[in-house]
DNA sequence: CTGAAAGCGCTTACAG
DNA sequence: CTGAAAGCGCTTACAG
């Protein structure tokens, strides 16, 4: 590796000073157009590379962005992911990613090394658990937090989230108006708040319904094909006998209709079953997957914009917005059939 | 936001120097142990964040390694970047991960902001098409970089892979031995060495038994579900009515396997289709999949382990480091049936 | 065991 | 339109 580059080396070659140097290479009107373009021919020729480092200790902006949610290969927050990645791509926003499994200390490890290396914002879905304090860390250094998918009790940070009372509560009139009585609702946690809503949802639409609502028919678990897979020996051997289910997700809805085939019954036909979300894979899986339009992509967009506004100095009004869900309607759902 | 911590405000409020201060913090056996222990009180009390910027244009370390694969949202790199997670964390790295999409640029300016970041290390799947030249970038910066998952023709950079001639001949072998005798590949491309590599191994595979190799039996395509469903109707409108597919990858294969049933045929009955990767998916899909353990999770962490052992000084020998991949053999492959 | 001082590579008033 | 100088917050020889 050849001699570091640095400001200097590309001044002292031109016999003019890092400060037009700099000021040249961020396209600034002070310096006279013919000087930046010999400048900025230098710094090619010589193979410069911008310190960010070093600007940023200067500055305070680094020009990094955290984003820190349940699972990045979960595909739920993969397509949310997409959307933030494509949004801050247009402003040249570096962005830092990871997972926090849930655990409250891996999350609170990743603030901490983000604020270290001077991160601008934060944009995270907060682990089951979060004490306040760890996300008011980040906003007491300066650096503001936006929250996706998932909102905190007493914290006025700007949300952004699907409305999940509503959205499971489509799901489950959808099943009651082909007549089903008997539905489970399979997969999540309640430890969540979108876990306290969705199953509110649930049990909302079934008492509007002059429904009962057991609750043996709540089978939580994982919220995964394989939590779904495996909650289908569950769900089979339940002494009410569901006729349908209302999946916590997509992937726990898939990984159910494929447990009940093993079992030989056929999805769709003999048991209806609902997911949540719409991931891309849903239309494709068979069959198609009944689902609830859960606005990922908006997520994603809407507080990534969020955060890049106040970085720019708006200041919009914290507190939740929420994504109004859509019935997608597709073969794992039909007209009730008595199993005996 | 409080009045910025550093160094010399707890050096001022001890009477003491920064230097002291930044030593004790780093547990330098240099500074009393006493006076350590009061230095750390004071920082806690104080709520200092160590700037991670100002130390690393100091010292030139960063602590900071970039992950860039093709896209992240694919299980089979989630499954690799799961593995280097786990290992850089032991380390106390920070990751920084990218997309490529198989955009060259993409790809560029991931390296270029890499290194203005002052990363230690990068560990890479190239893009389809790649210049040595943007590889050897990160290289002749001072930033080691390890490739994963493809190879890079004429560059002697520390790969980690699995063997995929070896691999592909061993699902094809399998179902020759089904009885199968008019099998198609399916998915994938021939741009990357991978790609390359498996058709090679498909038609070795079909040579050593004496079968004719068809073109017309190679659909390439996406390398998703979405891309193996769309397969489906070209692969069942093939005039040599094809019994098996080995398909690119699992998700290719459980994509055909949704598409064929649709049509009314049965996969493993009907229809035997082989995987490639054995994701975790592989096993609970319906039928559960016959595939080619890939070895993600090797590849993830040897690759991880290789590059901390070159950040460390270790003078390990470049070159080709080849998982060898095992068979996997489920319900989505049979005896051969003959369509009709 | 602790401190004074230089320097990492930028940017930003300020002067001219 | 360009330059000299200070300073961002650390770490590291070097002295004592």
């Amino acid at each position: 590796m050849a001699q570091k580059i640095k400001l200097s080396t590309i001044a002292d070659s031109l016999g003019l000073s890092t400060a037009t140097v700099s000021l040249a290479l961020r396209d600034s009107p002070l310096v006279a157009a013919e000087t930046r373009e010999k400048i900025k021919d230098q710094a090619r020729a010589l193979g410069y590379i911008y310190n960010r480092r070093a600007a940023s200790l200067r500055t305070s902006r680094s020009g990094i962005i955290g984003v820190v949610v349940h699972d990045i290969m979960n595909p739920f927050y993969g397509e949310i992911l997409k959307a933030i990645e494509s949004e801050l791509d247009r402003s040249r926003q570096t962005f830092i990613l990871s997972n926090h499994y849930d655990s409250v200390e891996k999350q609170r490890n990743f603030i901490e090394t983000l604020l270290q290396l001077g991160g601008d914002g934060v944009i995270m879905s907060p682990a089951i658990g979060s004490p306040p304090e760890d996300v008011m860390l980040a906003e007491d250094n300066g650096m503001p937090a936006i929250l996706i998918a998932r909102s905190m009790e007493g914290l006025a940070l700007p949300t952004y989230r699907g409305d999940d009372t509503y959205g499971i509560s489509l799901a489950t009139n959808h099943l009651i108006g082909l007549g089903h009585r008997v539905i489970a609702m399979v997969g999540g946690t309640d430890q969540t708040s979108t876990g306290r809503d969705r199953y509110q949802g649930y049990v909302n639409a079934l008492r509007k319904a002059g429904i009962e609502v057991d609750p043996e028919l709540r089978i939580p678990g994982p919220r995964t094909k394989q939590g779904g897979f495996e909650a289908a020996v569950n769900f089979l051997s339940l002494p009410q006998k569901p006729t349908a289910a209302v999946c916590w997700n997509d992937l726990v809805a898939i990984g159910l209709m494929n447990g009940v085939s093993r079992a030989g019954f056929v999805p769709g036909r003999d048991i209806s079953v609902t997911g949540y979300d719409d991931l891309e894979e849903a239309s494709i899986a068979t069959p198609s997957l009944t689902t609830v339009w859960n606005g990922q992509a908006e997520v994603g967009r809407l507080a990534a914009r969020a955060l890049l506004d106040k970085l720019a100095g708006s200041h919009e009004p914290d507190g939740m917005h929420l994504i109004k869900p859509e019935m997608r309607i597709r073969q794992s759902t039909g007209p009730i059939k008595h199993r005996d």
